[in-house]
DNA sequence: TTGAAAGCGCTAACAG
DNA sequence: CTGTTAGCGCTTTCAA
């Protein structure tokens, strides 16, 4: 109520509060008869602050459903309790799993996550990682190895800051600027080849996805088509998926490889994911074609349809679930370990994938699926 | 390197600084030679500042790399740019799609995302709307209408302090405490069972979600029960799927439903979601029980799927992405409105849902899909 | 166990 | 077109 002197010379000019209007510590303070300190003491470490003192506060929070505004802070303490996760697609479960692992994994330590997807666009994914580390994030988790050249210098900038950088869902033994939870897409692609070479295919086809910037499914797919190469008699080439609805695309493919006969040119198809190797299977049992005696289908993820579906899809199962989990549990070893520590320089985190073998590959058989 | 001195009476003490190592707009300001706000200005209205100085001011930020600290600027400002939205799952692509649609709407218009799942639990919904509303959202869209009675007081809360507060996915003519972007479950439910009676279906089963928290699937359950009752010569029942893995009910629940001849005991079944119904399908498929003739089948929510099995399933298309982009819209125009203006009483918005008739629900005809 | 003072990095308000 | 001043709501540091 006092006039507020600000100038030496001019005197009493009303203080312009900016207040936004919402309950602030200070009013629970005022209310507890403490002072702020006391109030922030009580919500970061309760048993610090006496417990009577501590009832009234309790009270005066209660009363007032006060929440603490947590940009404030962080801007104090410079630590955010955020984590960033950039994913090519919120939508496909895939990724959604692993967003799972690392939630939960992350919970407990109590720390948030501020989550975007770039669409499968590198040049998305440098506005996402711009925008996320606005947040002052204390750990930041990409998928895949492959960025813009401005996207990477910022990765860079924060991990020399001391931010925790994770790239999720790759792992390359010679290409790891930063710490990698995932696995070899080059070594699953070459898995794929000989579990159909192994079955007896020779003619093999690999479908990519349409999606033009997967980098891991074009990887899995090189290295498909080069391994199936490498053993005699075996010949293998790649197409890439129209970009619709993924079972429509499949289909489309499978229709595609036909020959004048009405059979597939090819004795084996693999696909960049379930989805469009489910297309092709359904594809193949509504135009009689036997699977697996005329042709092998093998897809990637393990989706739940493909369990259903036949006799069962052939495919691969990367460690959804277990990447999110293990990047939670590096960065809060990173963050635990401080950035002083030789933390920054721990080792790439190869994760293992499961083939998992169905009917859709079995050996030739007496009994054809569909037909 | 000189002794600090603080006391009251002694002088000149250094000045205990906190810095977090991070660029300031401070230090972009000393490179470019103007001070803080002028940079702040050419960040927020580049037009509001003379060329020249732009020009330094771009060099600098250029050369450092600088990010604004948002917690910093939302702190000054008391505006966060960020709309938080509360899903009952992301994994769900339903919900992906909403999630999808908002995230547009929102993006052109400066808005940032927050993102958080409750796993179809209200108590940690609850939790999810106390975290977030910790990052003063400038508007705030929860799923559904129920809410614990805490949550639902903060809900009241943040909209009588103008924080536009909308709940997704339903849509109530007489329960409705906040906007609401949705549609009608009940309505949904009663559409369900007519198209079941119209074309010819007496005996009716709704096969509910193993998920307990799933209000809108028990919601169009109810009604759909209610509805079917209500035709003379027509029953109906309710039975709610196992937890597994939906396509493994839906199998389990048909199997379930079949007589001592091994014919289903009905002859139609009315599914909570498509997943459920296609493990149906398959199941049916499998066994040669014909679908639609022995019985008809109808799932909820037109996933890709449903398209693919038989020769279609029929199902009810909710306006996935379009709930999303409605949000959108509406939150802006609120936001743009004000908290004074009567925006807050902005009517509830209805939207549409589409029977898609497919052959799963064919009047008895000729050629059965299977058998 | 509690408090006083300073400061985190930015923007609002007003001046010039 | 640019600057000055105060302040957003919280935590840190040091002291009692």
């Amino acid at each position: 109520m006092t006039a507020r002197l600000r100038n030496p010379v001019l005197a009493n000019a009303t203080p312009r509060r900016r207040s936004h209007g919402r309950v602030t510590l200070q009013q629970i303070a005022e209310a507890a008869g403490v002072t702020k300190i006391t109030v922030s003491r009580y919500l970061r470490e309760p048993q610090r602050v006496a417990s009577e003192t501590a009832a009234r506060i309790a009270a005066a929070i209660e009363a007032t459903g006060y929440l603490p505004n947590k940009q404030a802070g962080m801007l104090a303490s410079g630590r955010s309790k955020i984590v960033a996760a950039i994913v090519p697609s919120i939508a496909n479960s895939v990724f959604a799993e692993t967003v799972q692992g690392l939630s939960e994994g992350l919970q407990d330590a109590g720390y948030e996550l501020l989550l975007a997807s770039s669409g499968y666009s590198i040049d998305r994914e440098e506005e996402q990682i711009r925008a996320v580390l606005g947040w002052s994030p204390d750990a930041l988790a990409v998928t895949g190895r492959h960025h813009t050249p401005a996207a990477a210098a910022m990765l860079r900038a924060a991990r020399d800051a001391g931010t925790p950088v994770i790239e999720m869902w790759d792992w390359h033994p010679r290409d790891a600027d930063f710490v990698q939870v995932g696995f070899d897409h080059a070594a699953v692609g070459r898995t794929m080849a000989r579990h159909l070479v192994d079955g007896g295919r020779r003619r093999l086809l690999y479908v990519d996805t349409g999606v033009t910037e997967d980098f891991r499914a074009h990887e899995r797919g090189k290295a498909f088509v080069a391994a199936a190469r490498a053993y005699r008699g075996v010949s293998a080439q790649a197409v890439t998926a129209p970009p619709d609805d993924a079972f429509e695309a499949g289909r489309a493919v499978l229709a595609r490889t036909l020959d004048t006969d009405g059979r597939p040119g090819v004795d084996a198809l693999a696909f960049a994911n379930d989805n469009l190797a489910c297309g092709a299977l359904l594809e193949a049992q509504r135009r009689g074609i036997a699977v697996p005696r005329d042709v092998a289908l093998m897809g990637f993820g393990d989706f739940a349809i493909g369990r259903q579906l036949g006799g069962g899809l052939t495919t691969v199962r990367p460690p959804r679930h277990e990447i999110g989990a293990q990047v939670a549990r590096t960065i809060l070893g990173m963050l635990q370990a401080g950035p002083a520590s030789g933390a920054r320089h721990a080792s790439q985190r190869q994760l293992r994938c499961a083939l998992v073998g169905r009917r859709s590959t079995a050996p030739a058989e007496p009994a054809p699926l569909a037909g």
